[in-house]
RNA sequence: GCUCAUAUAGCUCAGCGGUAGAGCACUUGCUUGGUAAGUAAGAGGUCACCGGUUCAAGUCCGGUUAUGAGCUCCA
């Protein structure tokens, strides 16, 4: 047969040859680094025969492949078997790769805790220096079910029982043969191809990852080819630590939440003042793109709810209130709002619209509140009381194409602004639920895919994503660090005019039902900012910072230079922080650089005399000296908001 | 919501049955010092909350609440 090569050339091998003879076959140095082979695409263990002619290329461990392969041995062979050594009545469910490691699913008969880990790893070390050789057996079902039947292994019975397959399941022996376990492949063919690896979690999982199902026992690692990469990957997991939005929130004292309002942050002066920032930055954005704004209550009674159909299918995430009986004459039962959709349909359904009128574009930053599940909070990311930038746009359906674009246009500038570069777009397309005819779809879908298209964005379409009221965009933008967020969304909707009786006169003279568009560039304010956090180390942008110079005196004899100099600052927008304390000036710069503040201005005898300021900048140990004016000149022009 | 862990001074943490500790921060004194920690002293705690075991409980055991890591969820 003919085995094509990865470079193109084409090697005879006998029928049945194996990869490993196609490995020898081109090189000893190959054969000794082979873990596995690529058989038209497909991954096969090194010792499977090759039948007939095809695209062969032989997997090391240099390769993200290789490197895959190796994890997916570590966990199900050597993880699993440690586990097993030292726990023997524990069960064992899955145990996949995943991004930079794997973990293994068990359900152990004594919980284990996090100390454990050390001692398993050390099991695993042991596993790993036998150098054992891996050989797979192919067993029917019936075979197989009995293996694990009486090794009393009831999960992977039942990922056998349940299997179309009737054939060729696949088990993997080590030398000793006093492990086995079931697995797609393909594994090492020696364990002496380990790498460096490393434990890292315990945590909870159900099984099939559903939460009816019982909950697992699960280990997490992280595997590397060799020491210096795992060092590596666990200090960028350290600097990401770095970055913790709640790490960073204490120092540089912007929130804090407490026991009495879980999920709801108490935002402090400097907190608050990024907060206003970035929210007077969106309210110029949105009116450079026509909206309005408007605003909304956020305690509304729950006839409009079940109007909107928010009481029947969300009611558990909302928070409801009720009056004080004794002082209440009527009893009526209120919900704060979740969202502010209903809220704005009812602004709109003010006056008669007509099509001249469309599209509208309400606005509002709408405080929301959601009772999210305790287990799901996660400082600003995830809170129970946020206020997103929404905003609504009532249009035809024929509109939705141009909305859709503009809509782009203003989220990508915004992102540019905030120093994000890049984003990914994402289609979600119509799930089998749904409201709306095929036809509408099909509209609405086209719509949304043309307008990115017709502005050369990249995108992936995921299908049947979509929200049952309608097909829409999410966008996801990329980090300083790599990491991905989702922030934006723009979701079409033929469900809620409809409930909420919207309408508008057309060109016919006749009523007709607006399309209505949900859209968010930010999110929420508060997960927004705690992106922005993270993403910048809480060094904002200069515009952005909530203390923007740290006035620092070196002797107390220039105080009142210093008060002058803020005063001019101060006069031009600029929020400075005074630090006349009696301390000296390493001291003071210390201070001011671990608050992040972006300048700090050193002021000692010889500015005065001079009329100038010491500039040091965040991240720099220069110092350089200007006059005030200018100083104050510069800072003015890197203060005006991006737009 | 589920599993596991955690809760001690403003912050970061030690203490693990017998009078509550450290570093930093804070206050005061001395020090006016040129770009990431001058110096000495002082003050600061219902050891999350509720209950139990014990002669004696931050310390052991239950429960509650919050937080953390995952899981599930995010029409």
């Amino acid at each position: 047969m003919n085995i094509t090569l990865p470079d193109g050339s084409i090697r005879k091998m006998e029928n049945g040859s194996t990869g490993l003879d196609l490995a020898n076959d081109i090189g000893p140095g190959l054969a000794k680094a082979a873990i596995a082979v690529s058989v038209n695409n497909i991954q096969r263990d090194l010792s499977d025969p090759i039948n007939e002619d095809s695209e062969v290329s032989i997997i090391t461990i240099d390769s993200d492949e290789g490197l895959e392969i190796m994890r997916h041995t570590l966990t199900a062979q050597v993880l699993a078997r440690a586990v097993k050594n030292l726990y023997p009545n524990t069960k064992l469910a899955i145990g996949p790769t995943i991004k930079d490691g794997f973990y293994y699913d068990f359900e152990f008969v004594k919980p284990i805790a996090p100390d454990d880990l050390d001692k398993i790893e050390k099991e695993m070390q042991k596993i790993v220096n036998s150098k054992s050789s891996i050989t797979k057996k192919l067993q029917t079902k019936k075979e197989a079910l009995k293996a694990f039947n009486s090794a009393g292994e009831s999960y992977k019975e039942s990922i056998i029982e349940e299997s179309e397959q009737e054939e060729d399941f696949q088990l993997y022996y080590q030398d000793d043969d006093a492990f086995v376990d079931l697995c797609r492949g393909p594994h090492l063919p020696s364990l002496k191809h380990i790498g460096a690896f490393k434990l890292t979690k315990l945590a909870g999982a159900y099984w099939k990852g559903d939460s009816k199902n019982k909950m697992l026992t699960r280990i997490y690692g992280t595997a590397w080819k060799n020491e210096k990469d795992l060092n590596a990957y666990l200090h960028s997991i350290e600097e990401a630590e770095k970055r913790d939005h709640r790490k960073i929130g204490k120092e540089m004292n912007l929130f804090h939440f407490q026991e009495e309002a879980p999920g709801m942050v108490f935002w402090h002066p400097n907190g608050w003042t990024v907060y206003r920032l970035l929210q007077d930055f969106m309210r110029d954005k949105l009116q450079a793109f026509d909206y309005q704004e408007i605003n909304t209550p956020l305690v509304v009674d729950r006839k409009l709810w079940e109007a909107s159909g928010h009481w029947d299918k969300y009611r558990e995430n909302m928070f409801i209130t009720e009056i004080d009986e004794e002082h209440a004459n009527e009893k009526r039962t209120n919900a704060l709002k979740p969202m502010n959709c209903p809220c704005h349909v009812q602004v709109y359904n003010q006056g008669l619209k007509s099509y001249r009128d469309l599209p509208v574009r309400y606005a509002e930053f709408g405080s929301c509140h959601r009772y999210e599940a305790s287990g799901t909070m996660h400082g600003l990311m995830r809170v129970r009381g946020f206020t997103q930038d929404d905003g609504h746009i009532f249009c035809t359906e024929e509109q939705i194409e141009t909305e859709t674009k503009l809509f782009i246009e203003l989220l990508s500038s915004t992102y540019k602004d905030l120093g994000f570069e890049k984003f990914d777009i994402k289609l979600s397309t119509r799930p089998e639920t749904r409201v709306g005819s095929d036809e509408v779809w099909d509209k609405a879908e086209s719509a949304l895919e043309s307008a990115i298209k017709k502005l050369d964005l990249p995108y992936e379409i995921e299908e049947g994503d979509g929200a049952f009221y309608g097909p829409k965009l999410d966008f996801v933008l990329t980090d300083a660090i790599g990491r991905e967020w989702q922030c934006g969304t723009f979701q079409a909707d033929f469900n809620l005019p409809d409930r909420l009786d919207a309408e508008y006169v057309g060109e016919d003279g006749q009523k007709h039902r607006p399309v209505m568009i949900h859209r968010a560039v930010l999110g929420s304010f508060e997960r927004f900012i705690g992106v922005l956090i993270e993403n910048y180390s809480g060094k904002l942008p200069f515009w952005l910072a909530p203390v923007q110079v740290a006035v620092a005196t070196i002797i107390s004899d220039v105080n009142d230079y210093a008060s002058d100099v803020i005063n001019q600052l101060e006069n031009h927008g600029i929020r400075c922080h005074e630090d006349f304390r009696n301390e000296k000036i390493s001291y003071k710069v210390r201070e001011h650089s671990a608050a992040k503040v972006p300048v700090i201005m050193a002021l000692g005898k010889r500015e005065k005399e001079s009329q100038t300021v010491s500039i040091r900048r965040i991240g720099s140990d220069k110092t350089t000296s200007m006059s005030l004016e200018d100083a104050v000149k510069a800072l003015t022009v890197e203060n005006s908001v991006p737009n």
